[in-house]
DNA sequence: AACCGTTGCGGAAACGGTTGCATGAGAATG
DNA sequence: CATTCTCATGCAACCGTTTCCGCAACGGTT
């Protein structure tokens, strides 16, 4: 492998003037001449620069004019990559990164011991930045847990989306930059929806968390358009989609009137679905179900589901771009970004549809 | 931060003792005493080794006792992560590479133009192997455009799951290890089970790949089971879902007598379910639809998927090992590995299920 | 008592870059 | 033409570890 040492040998230049030469002098201009006989040198010779020394040379100092490293985190979520969900985030992280030079270094939450080793690798490996998605209870453990998240500095450095978890979320208000993604509106859609196909009696499987609006959306609205509230109607789950076949079968067995179930997410929304035609409910003649997020299978499920179209990449994106952001102006303000969504009507309601 | 030369100050000894201490000698028995000492030093400063400087202290020799980084590339998926086959394999690598201190580093390949960029960063960053990942062509370019590749040793410290493109894999028959499951036998399960439950007009949508062995299986089990061929019902399409849905619809509308659908992977078969309730046939009445990978909304569709449940994960984690072996003993002999599959049977065909 | 293999440790040279500072050549100015 | 200023360049220190090498102390043989 060649060194910078032998592309300044090549080049007739001395070692520091190599360097400057590829990186450009901050504020300096180089002389054409030599900079371009130490490109024609470097080509020759296949130079790659080192990245261990480059950082250790660096030294902390500015980085990362080439790129460099963020590390994600992606929080107990249901099907870990496969979520249809959050894969979807990292899609837009991993896009906007790459095109700034930034390359991922991922992990996510599993058990507990590994958690530990993971904690760990956070904190002897180099990172430039960090992204912590999603997931529950696993943030605040890990915020708890390693080092880098500890001082100020990398606080600065870190952007978390849809930090679900409360504890998490209270204890910490604005430390870090938090970019989430439209609910009240779309959850107010959805019942009006609902009210206007002439549903009248609600159900709610979703989060009971405080910080996740789509509950309180939900009840709000209810009284926006006059429907009645029945709080045995009102299930509050976590976010754990194995579970939901089981809620929503009991929901529907209680024997109370209801012709319609919001879903707090997609997967749910497919849960319920098929606890509701297990019972031999037809759908959606005797029971429309909604969805949110917008999923890739949701268009395919059957009937096709009514649900909310989250743009999931741009979260991902978003993030990304006010991590980026963050790394050049660490004094930046933190903020919340919130990435809009929109309700999709298909077939679930009993309505036609526009795919 | 604090730095090896802090602890050793505060220890009593010397930088190279302090070293040694926390990397233990090669060979040579440490000093009982002064090890403990320089560990309550480490715990007393909350010293972390510096990666960056580690990484050019050992410089190429005996690498990772404490754990590295492994790149891994997602070739050109349908969903990339949200691909509910790749996504679940690729847990299985970040599980494994975690249990053993090792991070990853991630990419997917994307349009051309980030293309170049991921290699670039392949080229220029340190990582210790490489997993490439599933994917039609992108392999092909990525083994042709990082230069990363094109060494011995580290081709030594590759290994791919999958490597879908015919090109490629004819071209590199064995320089890099391979991980893939099995494909023959359960196909030729699911063509004995459509044809004991009597249908006989068995179509095929799946990859063209000569390859991939799912089409080679199919048509040899149709031999086997004595069930007529008939080639207008053998559609080889891409591996892009998106345009199954009407791929799918073409071969149903082709007047044909046809009583089951033999799909390549779930997706498929996904859309392949909604095509033909969208031409009105009654499922699985009409037709029976089978499927290939047991993704997990496999068994919320309606009727439940009759398909193969591919361990995923295990594919994930057995190339992960394979390669990490490959890191301590570059010498090792290529190979390919195969993850068994199994059949499952749900309602698709309709068959009673058990799920 | 002289000798010799171990063994624990410190000094110092890498590893491959970056960067502050000094220098000298040439251009611009008077 | 002398003087100042600008700018490209080289020298050397430094980033935080690892590791080679040599030294001294030590215990056990002859």
């Amino acid at each position: 492998m060649a060194t910078l040492r032998d592309v300044a040998k090549r080049a007739g230049v001395s070692l520091s003037t190599a360097s400057r030469a590829l990186n450009g002098t901050p504020g300096r201009p180089d002389a054409r001449r030599t900079r371009e006989r130490v490109l024609a040198a470097v080509r020759d010779l296949d130079y790659i620069p080192n990245d261990a020394a480059q950082r250790l040379g660096r030294n902390g100092k500015l980085e990362g004019v080439q790129g460099g490293e963020i590390g994600v985190i992606l929080g107990n979520v249901s099907y870990k990559f496969a979520d249809p969900f959050w894969s979807a985030v990292l899609e837009g992280v991993d896009r906007e990164a790459t095109r700034n030079n930034y390359h991922i270094r991922f992990t996510f939450t599993l058990d507990d011991l590994l958690h530990e080793r993971q904690v760990a690798l956070l904190d002897r490996t180099h990172i430039d930045g960090l992204i912590l998605i999603g997931g529950h209870d696993s943030l605040a453990a890990i915020d708890r847990a390693a080092r880098w998240l500890q001082s100020p500095e990398s606080q600065a450095r870190t952007v978390i989306i849809e930090g679900g978890d409360e504890r998490f979320m209270r204890a910490r208000p604005l430390v870090y930059d938090v970019v989430t993604f439209e609910k009240r509106y779309p959850v107010a859609h959805i019942v009006e929806h609902l009210a206007q196909l002439g549903r009248r009696h609600l159900a709610f499987i979703g989060p009971g968390s405080q910080i996740d609006e789509r509950g309180a959306a939900f009840l709000q609205s209810l009284a926006a358009n006059e429907l009645p509230f029945d709080p045995g109607l009102y299930v509050a789950c976590p976010w754990a989609t194995e579970q939901v076949y089981d809620l929503a079968r009991d929901l529907l067995m209680r024997g109370r009137p209801i012709d319609a179930v919001v879903c707090g997410c997609d997967a749910f929304a497919v849960s319920t679905m098929r606890a509701a035609r297990d019972l031999g409910l037809r759908l959606p003649e005797d029971l429309a179900i909604t969805g949110f997020d917008d999923i890739s299978f949701a268009k395919d499920t059957h009937p096709p589901l009514t649900t909310v179209r989250v743009d999931k990449e741009m979260v991902g994106v978003v993030a990304t771009q006010r991590l980026l952001e963050r790394l050049r102006q660490p004094q930046l303000p933190r903020i919340v970004q919130m990435v809009p969504s929109v309700f999709v009507a298909r077939e679930s309601c009993g309505e036609a549809s526009h795919r």
